[in-house]
DNA sequence: CTGCAACTTAAAGTTCACTTCAGCTCAAGG
DNA sequence: CCTTGAGCTGAAGTGAACTTTAAGTTGCAG
């Protein structure tokens, strides 16, 4: 089997073909067709499609990983380098998130001994009662001062 | 100042009036009314809608917070207890997240030498071309053979 | 007591990420 | 050849989480 057929690829993807041929419109993967219309997908795209679901566990939307992946050649199949490159960058975004989240554990473990999630003494909810300065919200955690 | 007015609320939380309302409507917080009709706060909601944000963060629906939230007692302000209870809970939620995140985080790195993303040889992609038995999609990732 | 910002409501609108539907055509096995 | 499952399209529907709108009311400062 040389090409993939829309059911093909999503029985190995674990997508489902109206989400394929959602993508699809969005831009973001490619297919040809046969003369009778119907989509066949190089195993290349299989990579995109993984590419996607990773990037949507990391919480990024799909204008996001659009974007990301117009970075790659249109002219030829992407090479390792290229994946290389665009997974790089990933891990990295990844790496914050992770850190935010870290963050907001290690903080939440402190607020379990003081049971406050309170304005007055907690920095977790919200900073901003004693410190009015960098905005509203959850400041020490998506935006904690410099170490 | 006793109670507060849902701008005092939203301008302190963070979050828009039209969310509040929202937040009511779907059970998540509660006012009193003056005799005009207008909302007003205990500043105990104020916790409250810390949590709800807190939860957001970490990728939680409304509805399951709208469980949680439940289970604080209705009959009086929560104590330090009854949150300290709840908080506990969401400590571990937010560690498995973090887990999940790890382990992708630590594959995509694996994956940057090879720049693969490849069914063929990399298991964070899809294992189940070689292992097609649990299932589709990122196995190893989001269902980790036991170590 | 007046003016005006802040509040009220119900209903409709928005964005995201898809899914479902209706009404077709295509491709492959018996 | 014929049936049947897989695929096609455009349009409409879904659910989550809000926001916006329109039309009216309240509350406080001056």
């Amino acid at each position: 089997m040389e090409t993939l057929t829309i059911g093909d690829l999503s029985a190995r993807s674990g997508v489902a073909p109206s989400a394929l041929r959602f993508y699809e419109r969005e831009g973001l993967i490619h297919s040809t067709r046969t003369s009778g219309n119907q989509r066949r997908y190089e195993r290349a795209e299989l990579r995109r499609v993984a590419f996607i679901k990773i990037a949507q566990q990391v919480g990024v939307s799909l204008e996001e990983i659009r974007t990301a992946l117009a970075s790659l050649p249109e002219n030829r199949t992407p090479t390792k380098a290229d994946w290389s490159r665009l997974s790089a960058r990933w891990r990295h975004k990844l790496q914050e998130r992770i850190t935010v989240l870290e963050r907001l554990r290690d903080q939440l473990t402190g607020c379990i001994g003081c049971g406050c999630l309170s304005l007055q003494r907690c920095n977790l909810v919200n900073p901003s009662d004693q410190l009015a300065l960098r905005g509203v919200g959850p400041q020490m955690i998506l935006n904690p001062p410099a170490e």
